[in-house]
DNA sequence: GTTATTTATCTCGATATCAAGATAAGTTAT
DNA sequence: ATAACTTATCTTGATATCGAGATAAATAAC
């Protein structure tokens, strides 16, 4: 009997009209979402980052080398906006992790490009994300893992 | 080969000491989650609503009669802070959806009411909001639903 | 070659959220 | 009864995001 369930007991005795199925499941992998980013965000401060700042710097880094790519690039990968994206980019170079460089090919892009501290510093935020997120999935069994990200691939197969 | 799938092997050929399978899960799990929540809000929105100011009118139309609850209450049901709840009755009570009345018995706290109209609107949105869930899930079959749905509540569980 | 269209990024104003602390009313301890 | 503590809500300042549109460069159409 958790949060949801209750929810589901409300809105059976309220609207009994309604069928509240779907919302249980949605409810229950918004609500997970929720707590499992909570957790996260406190290894990402603990590095002097933010969700959105890791974000970027997770994905130049990933890229492999030379750790470049154009803020259009950047937003492909991520659900925001290019103002958002715009933003996101002044913070990180304000903070020195990365580098706006002028794109000579196109004078309408740039690239952004991890600095030496950037790359430090995602590196070592990685490795400690990548830890929380073993201890946030460590309570589910293995085979329990394996079933619960099959079917969310299934899931998500049918928006992207 | 998913969005998900991508980064799971640019983190191999980048950092092959990490093992990401949770990264993958939780991913996968963030990500439905935002295309799902992107799709809600649009039902909201024909109904004049956001997310948050939905959460609220929902919660106090689930209760039943009379619809009341004070803020304490709401924010016990939701992951926010005071300060956002504070916010989120604000912007309900100036478009006339919720009342909030002085409570006799505790001159601290306030009871948060759901108006005639706030009661109105959010019959209307929940009933649209159900559809829109149940379209959400609709491709995927009815044992996967419910075999998604009980692994989430087992991996919920760890959390609440 | 000039004009129109598309692409890439940025700017601006509005809004929701949070963290921290303020205020005020109840409650407990002595 | 008074002081200390707890509870309930609100205030304030900072920040991330979005939507819409501005700017400027590249490309396509004719």
């Amino acid at each position: 009997m958790d949060h949801v369930d209750e929810i589901v007991i409300q809105w059976n005795r309220e609207r009994p009209d309604l069928d509240v199925e779907p919302m249980a499941l949605i409810g229950r992998l918004k609500r997970l979402s929720q707590h499992l980013s909570r957790e996260m965000d406190k290894t990402f401060a603990t590095h002097g980052l933010n969700p959105a700042s890791f974000d970027v710097l997770a994905t130049l880094r990933r890229t492999g080398p030379p750790f470049r790519l154009s803020p259009s690039d950047l937003l492909a990968t991520m659900m925001v906006t290019s103002g958002t994206m715009t933003n996101r980019i002044d913070q990180l170079e304000k903070t020195g992790l990365v580098e706006r460089i002028h794109n000579p090919k196109d004078g309408r892009s740039v690239i952004i490009s991890l600095t030496d501290k950037g790359f430090k510093t995602i590196d070592a935020a990685v490795t400690a994300h990548v830890k929380t997120q073993a201890k946030l999935t460590s309570h589910l069994p293995k085979d329990k893992k394996e079933a619960l990200n099959l079917l969310l691939k299934n899931f998500l197969g049918g928006f992207e």
